[in-house]
DNA sequence: GTGAAAGCGCTAACAC
DNA sequence: GTGTTAGCGCTTTCAC
């Protein structure tokens, strides 16, 4: 209903100067006699004056702490767990975090880069696989924006947050060896980035280290980064033979497990899966799934831990944090039995 | 490094005012020459001139499509959904959706609400229980920032989408009562709101209808809105001597399957579960729960388009939106048998 | 103790 | 075709 209640309002109603408004609102009014100041105080209350947040905004370069975060998917329960970490640094540190959920859409993703940009936030963290550092320096160019981008994004500068995936394909490979297995599949994705290449570089090194048998051409599938994509791929992992399966994350596993249930394969007995993530729901599926654990939560705290480092310190040399991964078992990987 | 661009650098690069660089750039410039704007175009280029949003918002009151969601959890299943459905519309109607996760903590949700009416945003969609309508109202006060309510707010004026709680809770005992059951329970939740309460209305009535016992004291359990929550809940299930069971929700449902298991006890064969929601991890949970179905996706447009609607047209009569609830069958009930 | 005035970057009447 | 001017709502010198 009501207009907007300016500062000029208050002034005029409380019969002082803008000045004498501003000053006392922003805590700088001590020159000022107690009675002016409590009268402003209690007309503010009165009409719940809020000061215009791009008035001010256009003035003080030093914004109010806003951060933006840049995710594929807040659903996916790892990026949701992500923004959970960024949000609990945020609460600490009274920053506003923007989320947006581009759903993988490099058009959508550009889009809402350059919103941010527009809305001039003091930092961002950007977790995308598509987006190249150069289509985010275009969008950055000329602004003192500093950045730190997540996930996938091996081949790139600038400060970032990264757990070490070859390891971690090691860590899966050493676990399925060690149970006896001989022949094993990869089931990667379509669109394939750096991370899920370095954990099939591991995982394939420790196998041909154990004279294992991998072949990168037939030992590797390929399906949707989704449980719907591991539900479809049940049909082929069933007949690649394998015992031992290793899987893009634990979303596919989560759908792999459906789909191999419903095709009556027992998982651990007939075949083993071994995911990645170590999400929360991995307890919640059955057989619970043995994974790679990334600290997903706390990887969301040290990136945004990093990106105010550098807004604050405007820390300019590329920091790069690692952060360790370990085997989770679980039920879902058992020792190979000769058949 | 790089200072911002404004309009004025441009304007000055270019010899012309910086009048006709607005205009030629908002694509009001019809009326330049043609050396004009292509010289300002390729300096807009050249510099990635970006026109500062608060100083241009500060100006268009109206026009930059921008609206807020304000949602307990975005790593929850159902709010992760239901934020889906908010940005496919708003993506096709061009709008930027603000996400705001305030973990059911009162004190962010109100402070977040302030920012977002601060940064004057068009729209509001507000998910959460704990927030009444004088606590909206207070931060809205004197801003006809247009609102809608979702999940949880029954006794609440404004427009809004509802689902039919108690309906859905007459479909679970239906169902329940079909097939066989005697001895019933509800476990729900510590903090009960209005939604769930209506849910065991339903399941009540229905059950009371059918001759069946129900006793709101010994039949009801009450556990946290988790996984969690159901996971712990599910000795005391256990020792209820229920062989039905109908949970808050989906979450709760998947952590009661796990308890369940970890105990022996079989689902459905030893107890029937029944869910509410019918979030998309409920095909990946063994046995998959049958559950009642919310059009979660569907909610978050419908809310999304009612917003809109009221903010383009300032429809100010209260909306209410009824969505409908039904049963879905997986494999986590069966048929009641004697012991 | 208090206020006038300048200006943040932009858009839009209204000249010329 | 193009520029002048007047703000949007606010903070901040600096003068009184």
């Amino acid at each position: 209903m009501g207009k907007k209640v300016t500062i000029r309002d208050i002034a005029s109603m409380a019969g002082v100067s803008v000045t004498t408004v501003s000053q006392v609102l922003n805590g700088k009014g001590k020159r000022f006699s107690k009675s002016t100041r409590e009268k402003i105080l209690k007309l503010r209350d009165q009409y719940q004056y809020v000061p215009d947040f791009h008035a001010r905004s256009l003035i003080m370069k030093e914004n109010i702490n806003t951060i933006g975060v840049l995710v594929p998917n807040v659903s996916e329960p790892f990026f949701g767990t992500f923004v959970e970490g960024v949000q609990q640094v945020a609460r600490e540190e009274k920053l506003i975090p923007l989320i947006f959920s581009a759903n993988r859409d490099p058009k959508l993703e550009k889009e809402y880069l350059e919103q941010m940009v527009e809305r001039s936030i003091d930092g961002l963290i950007i977790a995308s696989a598509r987006m190249t550092t150069e289509m985010i320096n275009q969008a950055l160019i000329r602004r003192d924006i500093p950045y730190i981008l997540f996930d996938r994004n091996y081949d790139q500068e600038g400060a970032r947050v990264q757990t070490d995936d070859y390891h971690g394909g090691q860590l899966a490979a050493k676990h399925l060896v060690d149970l006896g297995h001989q022949k094993f599949l990869f089931l990667g994705v379509n669109n394939i980035t750096e991370n899920f290449k370095q954990r099939l570089a591991g995982f394939k090194d420790v196998l041909e280290e154990n004279g294992r048998q991998f072949d990168e051409d037939k030992d590797v599938l390929r399906t949707d980064l989704s449980r719907l994509g591991g539900y479809h791929a049940a049909k082929a992992v069933a007949q690649s033979g394998a015992t031992a399966v290793f899987t893009a994350n634990d979303d596919v596993a989560m759908g792999l497990l459906r789909g191999l249930r419903e095709l009556n394969i027992r998982v651990p007995e007939d075949i083993s899966v071994i995911g990645y993530d170590d999400i929360a729901l991995d307890e919640y599926v059955y057989p619970r799934l043995t994974t790679i654990h990334q600290p997903i939560f706390d990887l969301g705290i040290g990136a945004t831990k990093i990106l105010l480092d550098r807004i604050n310190n405007n820390n300019d040399h590329e920091k790069v944090e690692k952060f360790p991964v370990r085997l989770v078992k679980r039920e879902s990987t058992a020792p190979y039995h000769m058949v």
